[in-house]
DNA sequence: CAGTGGATGCTCT
DNA sequence: GAGCATCCACTGT
């Protein structure tokens, strides 16, 4: 398994997702498999860059290879993997993992013994790694990230994205097919 | 299981 | 002041 470099995030944002789905992403040694990821390209009305650059995308509209943290609805933080190349301010947000690493530590962040909840969500998946704001703009190839890439393509199951309004009917959502630690089934 | 509503804070028009 | 890339508890089947 191959650690992910910059080259890695420095492609099309619709290429990246479903390379991602399969690869392992640690915080501090905590984290596991990701299952679910959204994509999010600047010209995506949904997208937060969708607008321009202002204070809170900054980061997105940086080098690829770095996490964007963002606050949602005021109690959550989510986390995105930034990628094509410089300014082109698209993103992936990762939705779920299958947690494999730091499982002790994760249920005592996310106060559940439900495995299948501990990382089933975006904002789940930040308060089980521990990942807040103060994370924003860091390199995802040097620590406290560790990321590494799957062995092999497994069966990739697509579907709309969750929870927004703009631009709802794309199909960017990208799931790990028959995985139960999804945030939600795909139809 | 499906649907609803509250918590909560920040960003941008 | 509106609108969120959410989660949880609670309701009713």
């Amino acid at each position: 398994m191959a650690a992910l470099t910059r080259d890695f995030f420095n492609r099309s944002v619709h290429a990246v997702a479903p390379d991602l789905i399969g690869a392992t992403v640690l915080f501090n040694g905590v984290g596991g498999e990701i299952v679910e990821v959204e994509a999010y390209h600047h010209t995506d009305p949904a997208a937060h860059s969708y607008g321009g650059r202002t204070p809170r995308n900054a980061v997105m509209f940086g080098p690829p290879g770095h996490a964007y943290v963002y606050r949602s609805y005021g109690i959550h933080w989510c986390l995105n993997f930034v990628c094509e190349q410089e300014g082109s301010a698209s993103a992936v947000l990762i939705r779920a993992l299958r947690p494999t690493a730091g499982l002790r530590t994760m249920r005592r962040r996310r106060r559940t013994l439900d495995e299948r909840l501990l990382c089933a969500g975006p904002g789940r998946v930040c308060q089980a790694l521990g990942i807040t704001g103060r994370h924003n703009g860091l390199a995802l190839d040097s620590l406290p990230f560790a990321l590494t890439g799957r062995d092999a393509a497994p069966a990739i199951t697509v579907g709309v994205r969750i929870g927004i309004t703009k631009a709802a009917e794309q199909p960017w959502r990208y799931g790990l097919a028959g995985s139960r630690f999804v945030s939600k089934p795909f139809r």
